[in-house]
DNA sequence: GGCAAGATTCCCT
DNA sequence: GGGAATCTTGCCC
């Protein structure tokens, strides 16, 4: 399929649209080094957020803060975020002042397995290890020390993977945005049809 | 300085 | 299915 080797996407990959961007990073490979070990998974499942007209983005109405910030800076670089007990990754894309991104929701274990178990000690089994965007940081070892990373460069990068063809990838509302009035209800979850690791 | 809320996960009443 | 865990950010409710 690919090696690990092989080398980063190009910065270009990143000035798509964000919602064709969600769906171009599936099948993608996203790795990790740390000093303990090299981890990667292939990316199955994605969401949009769509900036200042999206009321579940952080970046709705425009709101610019120390956080967001990021999202205002060119695309293809890492936007952590800290949720109760655990880190989020997005891929920050749209021009500069465009501030959207995509949050990665769950990969497939692809290097690093033993590594990925022993991060994961509460793991039943194989599948929980990384189903879902909480998840997947962790056994990474993805934390808030990557906040605005180029996502072209090591420890933390994405590459080329499987290839997906388009009739693999549904699409269907996003998940933990209840309370967002109407952006609730958009399409603007991607992932691959049938795959295990996808977090719902 | 303080407090409330959050794109989640885990464990249990 | 419900609530706790427990950290960071944002705004002063």
């Amino acid at each position: 399929m690919c090696n690990i080797t092989d080398k980063p996407l190009d910065k270009k990959f990143y000035y798509q649209p964000t919602l064709e961007l969600a769906k171009a990073l599936l099948g993608c490979l996203l790795i990790k080094e740390t000093p303990n070990g090299i981890t990667s998974g292939i990316i199955v499942e994605t969401e949009a957020y769509m900036g200042p007209a999206d009321r579940a983005a952080h970046s709705f109405n425009n709101r610019r803060t120390m956080r967001t910030e990021i999202m205002y800076g060119n695309p293809g670089h890492a936007y952590t975020y800290s949720m109760h007990t655990h880190c989020l990754l997005n891929v920050v894309s749209g021009k500069t002042d465009e501030p959207e991104a995509v949050l990665i929701r769950g990969v497939e274990p692809y290097t690093g397995q033993n590594l990925m178990a022993s991060r994961r000690p509460k793991a039943k089994n194989e599948r929980q290890w990384t189903n879902g965007p909480g998840k997947l940081t962790k056994a990474l070892g993805i934390t808030m020390a990557d906040y605005g990373h180029p996502l072209t460069e090591s420890p933390l990068w994405i590459m080329e993977g499987r290839k997906i063809e388009a009739t693999q990838i549904v699409s269907g509302p996003r998940i933990g945005i209840d309370n967002t009035g109407e952006a609730r209800d958009y399409p603007w979850r991607f992932w691959l049809k049938g795959n295990k690791y996808v977090s719902k």
